[in-house]
DNA sequence: TAATGGAAACTAACATGTCAGATTATAGTT
DNA sequence: AACTATAATCTGACATGTTAGTTTCCATTA
């Protein structure tokens, strides 16, 4: 696990030519946040610190600093004195997450609904072009990146500058669990037909259609949510 | 300023016996957090870190800790290697926040409108009273109290466990624009106007006029505010 | 007077040592 | 064999020394 995060990651040779002025602690952070995020550490994983220094070549200060800055996002549980952990899952945490993202998404369609311009609409149109296509391929991996795409590009018709930033802090634990879900191709149809029904209503400028939509399209997730806790419970709390 | 926040805050006497198991980082975090959200740290004053060392009989090690957290939180700017001060506020950000702001308290009262039980209309209506008494009396800091309730309240029906927690990570720079813009007591009777549309919105079990009686108040902010930059521009950015 | 150069005094970032609490392994008891 | 007490070994929290980058300010120069 560490061994293929530092192939990656070796801060000063790989990473850093695009992050000049980046700290040690910064890059720690970003890298471990993008691991945990991405689940190559699973949920409940111990993580060490002392070997992190070892494999970075940094001492305990700039790791430490990473893992406190993970702590505030939820990231990672550090239990004073004791061991520091990756996040578990919880149904709990992901309703509430859910609620946030429902909230959030659906205002900025019903924004971008209200304020589209004819490139915002083509955008929608080609990416759900590429969707079908990778749909009928069944290519999950490369349909789960159009599908944020998809979502992102919602989002930005809003010109919040941090509304895709924000959005992903409030998402940890529902981004972890939609890509536990991603081996399931019989979604992926249905999602399609989802996204449809959401790029018709932006493009006739109805943001009620457009509201209601999203709103069943997010709520999707929750339905496909409980087998997975009974399927691998060990990633999840109580 | 820091004297009294020593005041407020020698953490060995006053604030630790509630928090036993606090470390001294979160303690200093916390005090901090307060400081500046309440503008007892005014926005763009340095930070100097020393000092509270000091104050605090702590090591740099704690309230670096400290810093690095509300950095993330954006409550401070840390310039490498040079200074830390107070985030500035920025008619941006306000912008931006009031977006996110506007979507989740719209959310939360649309689902308070469906969901409501008795004892809470019971408590919004009896929240409104005292409302209305300090309104008469123009006590403005009792009302402010009052008004942040009257969210807190409304927030609660969805029973997201984090949602008030969330909304207030979200709205660091428009907290401390409201309280800016407190000492304008015209404001006041205008305010209780609309907070008492929404709870008859929400008595009535109507989400359809709940959010936009929650939208058209929420707005007001904004309309507010450009004359506030122009009165104090040394705690705005750019 | 205005501009520039450089030293001094700041700062945050990082390395390392120490300590106390928590966990785990082990030995002893029932 | 199951349970408890204790010792060894983890871990994170904190103190402190060092380093390198920034800013400040004053002297020098055009």
């Amino acid at each position: 696990m560490i061994t293929h995060l530092s192939q990656q990651v070796d801060l000063k040779k790989v990473s850093l030519p695009d992050y000049h002025s980046e700290s040690f602690a910064e890059g720690i952070y970003r890298v471990f946040r993008e691991a945990i995020l991405s689940l190559d550490f699973k949920p409940g994983e111990i993580i060490r610190k002392r070997p992190i220094c070892q494999k970075f070549g940094v001492s305990r200060t700039p790791v430490a600093d990473a893992m406190l800055r993970l702590e505030s996002e939820s990231l990672v549980e550090i239990i004073p004195q004791s061991i520091t952990r990756v996040a578990k899952l919880s149904l709990r945490s992901i309703h509430d997450e859910s609620f946030l993202r429902e909230a959030l998404e659906v205002a900025a369609v019903a924004y971008a609904a209200k304020h589209r311009t004819q490139e915002q609409v083509d955008n929608l149109i080609s990416n759900l072009r590429s969707q079908k296509l990778f749909a009928e391929s069944k290519d999950l991996n490369a349909f789960y990146q159009l599908d944020e795409k998809f979502h992102l590009i919602i989002l930005e018709c809003c010109q919040v500058s941090n509304l895709p930033a924000t959005l992903e802090k409030l998402s940890t634990q529902v981004r972890r669990a939609r890509l536990l879900l991603l081996p399931n191709p019989s979604r992926i149809n249905n999602t399609v037909n989802e996204h449809e029904a959401i790029v018709k209503a932006i493009q006739m400028g109805n943001p009620d259609s457009a509201t209601s939509a999203m709103r069943s399209h997010l709520q999707q997730l929750i339905k496909h949510l409980e087998p997975l806790e009974k399927q691998c419970p060990e990633l999840f709390n109580v």
